[in-house]
DNA sequence: ATATAATCCGACTGATTCACTAGGAATACG
DNA sequence: CGTATTCCTAGTGAATCAGTCGGATTATAT
């Protein structure tokens, strides 16, 4: 699981989904976020494909159209939307298995590998979209210096 | 803590010199690995590079020369390896601390990111060279395809 | 001494990916 | 109809990746 900033765009912009878009359906239009996370249209429409094909999102066409969450945003894991967004969850792809798995230590490094993957799964899947939409009064409070 | 083929290559590197350059300082010349692991010679030299500035090889030049561990590998730990080798430890770098930091959610995916981080660091220095270079007898009779 | 084998050093390269931009088509609301 | 939205395809400059290449330096072995 690599995260480049397409990864993190895609988080922020599920993210503004879940917290302005509320339960009653009300849709997002990426004009919007692109306003309020300062991230520009025409990148917002390339994020949001995937997140779209991995069924995460649901779109309304037309004027006064948008996004809505597809599921609750309890339900959705920050792992979906990373996996989603980063094509494949390419980790560290393991190619050594077949040929030269009987090398000294590359059967322990592929071991080693998968065990970081499985850690990293792990930790991504803990974290639910709701969680991470809640943002606490406290933070609110402190300004952007605290 | 983004690890690509340069990190995987310079582990592996890494493992080779622990488990065939002994205690008694028994140097292993770079041709070596190159044919154990399969990796050219001219790759390997520059995967050693940041090894070596790293403070975890030391070498010996001229004929008969090669590479050495700095330390017992029982102190070189795998995060001590990828760190090196992978330039920057850039994880996910936040740039949006200093600026964006009041806009909604963007606190707690700073929160969420450093928290990966942590995990994965919290991984890879776990593992000790010494660990990945042992390669138990079980492994060793299964075959490749096994 | 000389040939050889190794580490060192810096540049270069083709391919791919990153982070976007651009233009426009389809769709639906007013 | 006009406008605002999603949708689709392509392109692009910069960077990174994964190596290659040529040679300089250093020391051992013969």
């Amino acid at each position: 699981m690599l995260i480049s900033s397409k990864g993190r765009y895609a988080l922020r912009l599920m993210i503004y989904i879940a917290a302005f878009g509320d339960e009653a359906g009300h849709k997002v239009a990426l004009r919007e976020v692109a306003a309020g996370e300062d991230i520009s249209l025409k990148y917002l429409e390339q994020l949001v494909r995937p997140l779209m094909q991995a069924g995460l999102l649901r779109s309304v066409r037309g004027k006064g159209g948008g996004y809505v969450l597809a599921r609750p945003a309890e339900e959705i894991r920050a792992g979906d939307i990373l996996r989603a967004a980063e094509g494949t969850t390419a980790p560290v792809a393991c190619e050594g298995i077949e040929g030269a798995c009987y090398r000294a230590g590359l059967c322990s490094t592929v071991k080693f590998w998968t065990g970081l993957d499985e850690v990293i799964e792990r930790y991504v899947d803990g974290v639910t979209l709701a969680e991470l939409a809640r943002v606490p009064e406290i933070d609110l409070r402190l300004g952007p210096s605290a």
